[in-house]
DNA sequence: TTGAAAGCGCTAACAG
DNA sequence: CTGTTAGCGCTTTCAA
């Protein structure tokens, strides 16, 4: 296997390597006489860069590292998407991981990601410390997660919730319920609850947390689902509830539930998720959500990259009401 | 920034570059003494390898392209979960990109994957030929796609229609159905159609063929399935339909609209999909599907890489029964 | 406007 | 078992 290389397009061409090299990064520099020298021996042998060789050199490297927790949640894959859409423009690879195990994986992967010398890092899960992240030798953008010293990209929460518990409030509902996976309080989407609470006032209120919910495809899922919302049926029987989940796929897996267990869910189950993922519009009743503005974050997470200040964005929560609810 | 390099490791306990560089590549050739000498300097330092300058001199790197069509089909999502998975075990790392667009923007995705040095690229979109695969410089693999002189995985989807067709006569279904995204005759998967054709025979059947189905969470797909859906309904009053869709995204598309038109789909309609992914259990009744153990051709994917062989590998596939149809 | 020389961090022959 | 030497393919001084 004959690779062309730098040296062989500087003899074809009759210039030193160096000035093949310019060609690339400085082309302002070289005469046009040279400059089409150049282009016809790249065109005849066919010379493609070697971007490895170039980073060793330069240090500097198009790679990135993306690490989620798992791939099983609507907002993870469509983030994805719009990160490597976002990603293309800029010319950078995504090198994507998903980690929801241990710690010391994930630390193992960090390694094996700078040992490749990517530009950056692109976090979604929550394994390491905010002071882990901070001694990174790399830049490090951490979307949806808690915050230290480095670009944190996190929606609205707060108002997201507020946003929620005002719409059904407006819809009449007797009864309110949160549904949430496992959190803890110091991750911005607590900040969801914070926000639903504070709009709900002291009105009749519930919140449930369940950790089987925290990737819904699962028969754990299912079944924990089943229990909930048969729960809620016995409990406020004739009252109309509002029910918000921590995100679009719970609130599938709850609207499911509902209509196997013939729950009246456009009329008697007023129901919010969070993310407006394709999930929310293609339920059976498409599902209001909370927008993230996933394609958003993608954008600036991408952007951050180029020109890294370490500081929080928060991008808007914005309600985007589905055939549940109607207008006021 | 000072980056701790081979040579200081070497200083610092007193052997040569070179030695050092064996204590990770052949240690075996080492004394124990050095070798406890070389890893007392390493902890100290703090030293980490740098991947990039190690594939620069043996060419072998651990990086791997992965292109999908997008990412809007759970057997894309669900395939890329597996292919992580196994990737970590053998240490590769994957570079991820989605190309549904124009051919020579994934030609130029290629390009750069290889100016990278890729080990070998995945396929699974169907935008280049057969010839042009060959040609490229680095292992490929394709998963459900033309074949050529490469290596091909693909699922047994000839048994794969067949299973769903006789499935759905001992259900005693009155019409045959099968509802297909955009397709060409080439394709692996054409084969799920001849094989669900030739076990229906001569009864009565209806091929349906529709572009909106090829990414299935667009508002386009949802108003073409309810056309679809409604006019089974008027055209087959009364009758036993059973339903063969191209995969679980287009079947639940097809469930959810049955149930919003008062179809009775565990009775009047069966219904079978494939890929047997997490969206056919969480449906609102489960969706029978054909599994094509995405998990086994992610490993022999992966494998792949390491043992090259350009040839087909055909997984089986496997009729996975849920609540719509009955043992028999 | 161009070229020569040095070197990015590592490893593979070859020699001892 | 260990070290010397050369070089992967490219870019960046520095000098002309």
């Amino acid at each position: 296997m004959d690779k062309v290389k730098i040296t062989d397009i500087a003899k074809q061409s009759k210039v030193s390597p160096t000035t093949v090299s310019r060609y690339f990064n400085h082309p302002e520099l070289l005469s046009q006489e040279t400059q089409t020298k150049i282009e016809d021996a790249i065109q005849k042998l066919n010379y493609k860069q070697d971007h490895l060789a170039r980073i060793l050199v330069t240090g500097e490297s198009n790679l990135v590292g993306v690490i989620f927790p798992h791939l099983h949640l609507s907002f993870y894959t469509e983030l994805l998407n719009q990160l490597i859409k976002y990603a293309k423009e800029k010319g950078y690879h995504l090198i994507v991981y998903t980690s929801n195990n241990s710690k010391s994986e994930e630390l193992q992967l960090i390694q094996n990601l700078l040992s490749y010398r990517v530009k950056g890092l692109i976090l979604l899960s929550h394994l390491l410390s905010p002071q882990e992240i901070e001694e990174l030798p790399v830049p490090v953008i951490t979307i949806e997660r808690t915050g230290g010293n480095y670009k944190q990209i996190n929606n609205d929460n707060f108002t997201g919730g507020k946003l929620a518990a005002e719409l059904l409030i407006q819809n009449d509902c007797d009864v309110f319920i949160h549904i949430n996976n496992d959190y803890q309080e110091n991750w911005p989407s607590f900040k969801r609850i914070l926000g639903f609470e504070f709009g709900i006032k002291d009105r009749c209120y519930e919140r449930i947390v369940e950790n089987n919910f925290t990737d819904p495809y699962t028969s754990k899922a299912e079944s924990t689902m089943q229990k909930v919302v048969q729960n809620l049926l016995t409990k406020y029987p004739n009252k109309k509830i509002g029910v918000f989940c921590s995100n679009d796929d719970i609130a599938n897996l709850f609207e499911r539930e509902c209509i196997k267990q013939d729950f009246d869910v456009p009329n008697m189950v007023k129901l919010i998720g969070y993310d407006n993922s394709p999930v929310s519009n293609y339920a059976v009743y498409p599902i209001t959500s909370i927008d993230q503005n996933i394609s958003l974050m993608a954008q600036v997470a991408i952007q951050s990259l180029d020109n890294y200040i370490p500081c929080e964005t928060i991008v808007p929560a914005i309600l985007v009401k589905k055939i549940q609810h109607y207008d006021t």
